[in-house]
DNA sequence: CGTGTGACTGACC
DNA sequence: AGGTCAGCCACAC
């Protein structure tokens, strides 16, 4: 197991971890992972998951709240479409942030899905 | 092995 | 509200 599946691997189950009707940026994706400014990281990540792992790849978002495909993909409109199906309002390919970002709890964050990644990094094995 | 690229970001215009 | 720019780092060529 690589490094990088391993990295791979932790970004997956944060992503998994966002609460339906909540949304994440990559950065902060990529922060939970413990890949401090892997933000670009997080894309690639998402962009090569298995499909079988079912993740909700529409809850992340930019930084500024922006959807990242672009227009002419047609995962475009099929984002824009999952979200507000979770009551997350869409206004010209963008969310407000401030109000549907995920805080994770002091709890998710201590034993939540990555928790202690940078410890178990040498030793986890599946 | 060098270079360009991008499902990114924050800082500055 | 827009655009540019330097970091970023895995990847394709």
């Amino acid at each position: 197991m690589s490094r990088l599946e391993k990295r791979n691997r932790v970004i997956w189950q944060q992503i998994a971890a966002i609460p339906r009707g909540k949304v994440a940026s990559y950065g902060q994706i990529a922060e939970l992972a413990g890949i401090p400014r892997g933000a670009r990281m997080v894309g690639r990540a998402l962009g090569k998951a298995p499909a079988s792992l079912q993740l909700p790849w529409f809850r992340v978002l930019n930084a500024r709240g922006r959807i990242s495909i672009p227009g002419s993909s047609p995962y475009y409109q099929r984002q824009i479409d999952l979200l507000r199906a979770e009551g997350i309002a869409v206004n010209d390919g963008s969310v407000d942030m401030q109000r549907h970002r995920w805080a994770p709890s002091l709890d998710e964050l201590m034993w939540g899905p990555g928790a202690w990644s940078e410890e178990t990094d040498e030793t986890e094995e599946q």
